[in-house]
DNA sequence: GTAATAGTGTCTTTCAGACAGTATGAC
DNA sequence: GTCATACTGTCTGAAAGACACTATTAC
């Protein structure tokens, strides 16, 4: 690896490589500036009504991982063929809904005396969605309950026993432990970062700030407790923004049908609603909400064995997506903290 | 460049590589499973009433180009540091909020009979806001309308002329041409992406397809019609991307101030919204809905030679992010094809 | 005064949210 | 019959959208 001092800071406008190459000893610059490129997948399903993540190997106590490749030109087609073929080849699991996530820099902790010689690396993250319905190798594959990594995030019994209890005062104590010159440093201090993230004092609770909220846990050090699932930490931030990113689109695009059978009645999609976005609403206005916005319609079929009378079924109706301009599940946000 | 023929699918389960790593030979890999990486920036602030963005160099009738680095992990601390020192170094403007957009591959055409040897690339896009009021380098630097790489989507004066007059005959013939083994491939049909994209048989626009937008008409060869400014092709999609992630989150965070000065008046901030949506809302409800959600406070003072009657001056009001969860200007999406 | 823009009051429709109540199965 | 779940009807309050109207400047 040798270094390329020479590349600091320029002053002239070089222009960036340009879409057509042909000299590659001029365009591609020394290898110290090329990166290695891991691509990253959060796939997510539903599993006994509780949303849950593919995760790679068995998780016996030991840190968990999410299924991830090495992006290779000469092998993958494209970033999101990476992931797929990863998991196709490994778990036998065609991915069906897949979608791209944020791209950061690998996360590289300098050891003590080690000299690092690593060479930089970025890190691609996507959500992809999955149903478990007639999957045999899915069903087969490892999957955990995604809020035992992100146990704050589960407001389903109400407001998560582990806030309250555990994370919250020592938030707190984390908010009050800010340096004045932190606080002038930065746009909002330490206490009303967590007002915003955390719904304190009667704020709403933001079912979409889950990065944020892993964010500040994290500066606390407060992601290690013991009652967390431990999962490496570049990896956790990647199931948050899936989360987050699936919170805030299945508002607006009817992907929740990605997790469901093509069939279901309505109390399954909303306890699947529910699963990924919290308790939002009464069964009847749910009902109406869905049935009104033309999103579902009734095939005519019943289920019967409910416990009670038989519940009509439902399919996707697929053309809601030519006559509404963002047809989703339009549950509001924010809840009472 | 040496090949790596050995790395092809392999179906053992390689963990990828870890946090923490000390033995560079063995995790990096050969050079030719390294990328180079661009990072581009869509820099967008309001002139005139209109959205414009920043570009790199003059534009007299050349293809036009966004201001991009290559990224150097000897030289920049973060993918997001290298666009900015990239803009201050050249222009001398220090960006204000910045936002990633998504990554992709660099796209590199196949020139007949080059060999092309180059690296393969990634290229990760951003979006950036700037206030240029008060800020006399980034007045200096070169600006040009957004509008003028992606005309249809300026809906300020009514359906754009371009659409009725040359894109829509022009994509209706597209979708006449699509192949039954095309129609068969794809879930939706040219003709449903077409309804779905253009809002044409009665759908509604959906402002926030943007980038749907310019892949169709990408698709159908429609891009360089003579009425469109050239831009590089990669870029533009980055335009159009941070354009649709602007649209989208202008409704649930208040970014519109990033473009505003600290104090304006009502009708500024409705013009300032419209250039970003198009128009959505009679003045007066708009002053309702923007008043009575407590994003914007009156300071007291008042401008005088408005034409008319002098205007209240008002200043965004900050502590609405602690009250309530996705303060934005909650204009409602889709309108009347 | 007129023209032009700023700003207010109010009506209607829509819809989220909550309530009470009915229907149909298993047992 | 009871119990449990599925489903329906209706009320209320908040807010979107449209309209008519008043206010204050420049000229």
């Amino acid at each position: 690896m040798q270094d390329d001092i020479s590349s600091s800071r320029r002053s002239r406008v070089p222009s960036c490589a340009g879409e057509f190459r042909q000299d590659s000893s001029i365009e591609t610059g020394p290898s110290a500036d090329r990166m290695t490129v891991d691509v990253t997948a959060a796939v997510i399903a539903l599993r006994d009504e509780q949303p849950v993540v593919l995760i790679q190997g068995k998780a016996d106590g030991e840190t968990v991982a999410l299924p991830c490749e090495s992006y290779r030109a000469c092998v993958h087609a494209s970033l999101e063929d990476a992931i797929r073929d990863r998991i196709v080849a490994q778990m036998g699991i065609r991915l069906g809904y897949i979608e791209q996530l944020t791209t950061d820099l690998k996360t590289q902790a300098p050891e003590r005396g080690a000299l690092m010689r690593t060479a930089p690396g970025l890190s691609v993250g996507y959500l992809g969605l999955l149903r478990l319905e007639g999957n045999a190798a899915a069903q087969a594959a490892p999957w955990m309950n995604c809020y035992e990594f992100l146990p704050w995030e589960d407001w389903r019994r109400g407001r998560p026993e582990i806030l309250s209890a555990t994370l919250l005062p020592r938030l707190l104590e984390w908010a009050a432990g800010e340096t004045p010159q932190e606080r002038a440093a930065s746009e909002l201090s330490r206490h009303d970062r967590l007002r915003i993230a955390f719904a304190i004092e009667g704020g709403k609770w933001d079912d979409e700030r889950v990065a944020e909220r892993l964010d500040i846990l994290d500066a606390a050090g407060l992601v290690p407790v013991s009652a967390l699932r431990q999962m490496r930490a570049d990896h956790r931030r990647i199931l948050a923004a899936a989360l987050a990113r699936l919170r805030a689109k299945i508002r607006n695009r009817p992907l929740v049908f990605e997790l469901l059978p093509p069939e279901f009645t309505l109390f399954e999609l909303q306890k699947t609603v529910e699963a990924i976005l919290g308790p939002h609403l009464h069964k009847q206005n749910f009902r109406r909400l869905v049935e009104g916005t033309g999103l579902v319609v009734s095939t005519g079929e019943v289920r019967t064995h409910t416990g009670g009378r038989p519940a009509k079924l439902f399919r996707f109706r697929r053309e809601v997506l030519l006559e509404r301009p963002a047809p989703g599940v339009r549950v509001k946000a924010g809840r009472a903290a």
